[in-house]
DNA sequence: CCATTACAGACTTTATGAGTCCATAATAAC
DNA sequence: GTTATTATGGACTCATAAAGTCTGTAATGG
């Protein structure tokens, strides 16, 4: 039970971006370098971001991307979501039809954290990076 | 990110063992015929169970596996940590050695979940396999 | 002694994450 | 228009862990 690898990578390239002028869009090589990661397999976590809306890419010389919202309108929960998916941790494997009261503690637990990773904008964290 | 689907028959196993009569230990044999699973893998998360201090086994003719705490005092958290461990589900790639405030927000709200998966005892679900 | 049960380790199989490679498309600069 | 620069897409390989099997050993009650 962890979360990929991908997630990390983009958490920090979403970071990286706010810390970044807002004008100036950022291209992949240079997060890529930043993170220490191949360019192509950042690529990959970049698009998703961009499918689920939270940035914008542009192709292209001074191409990049930059954020599509605000800051204080991205949460942690929206980044994770966009690369892990939203399928639930648990599912019975034995799906008797009623309700599954298992599932429903496991399901109401995995609420409580989607909740406080929903309120945690990445404009809070907006310093982080500024320096590295 | 997903939970194990050994995780998911240790639960179920529990859930099982509470709603069992206290006095007559249940041998993994039943239980694997209960949840359609084969003996030998149950055997394993059983072992871990064990390990855990949450039941108690006995070899031999009419043996297997009890409760070795009341009730109340076993919780899904219990449970989950005696068969996924309990690393947590993040670690920053990159470490640098200043606190790493990502790493930190993810480790908050998965603090969340575990508070209300320890606040949930199976002692509120003893009626639940009641009839199966 | 014997049947019954849990325990342990080696092993195979399967699924998924992690990562590469290369071809294509779009845009800006010249 | 041509070219350099960027993102996008799919097919592919590789590594790792989950899921499950097989077999043997140990302990206990009858
Ligand atoms: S949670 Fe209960 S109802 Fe759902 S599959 Fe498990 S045993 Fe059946
Ligand atoms: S969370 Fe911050 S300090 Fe920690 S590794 Fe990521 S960038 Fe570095």
């Amino acid at each position: 039970m962890k979360y990929s690898q991908a997630t990390d990578y983009a958490l920090h390239a979403m970071l990286y971006l706010v810390a970044a002028a807002p004008d100036k869009p950022v291209g992949v090589q240079l997060l890529a370098e930043k993170l220490g990661v191949s360019q192509t397999y950042l690529s990959k976590m970049m698009t998703k971001l961009v499918k689920a809306g939270l940035i914008q890419s542009a192709p292209g010389a001074n191409g990049g991307y930059r954020l599509r919202r605000k800051q204080e309108d991205i949460s942690f929960l929206d980044i994770i979501h966009a690369i892990e998916g939203t399928a639930s941790f648990f599912e019975c494997s034995l799906n008797h039809d009623n309700e599954c009261v298992i599932q429903k503690v496991v399901l109401d637990a995995e609420r409580q954290m989607e909740q406080y990773l929903q309120n945690k904008k990445i404009s809070e964290l907006a310093e982080h990076f500024k320096g590295r």
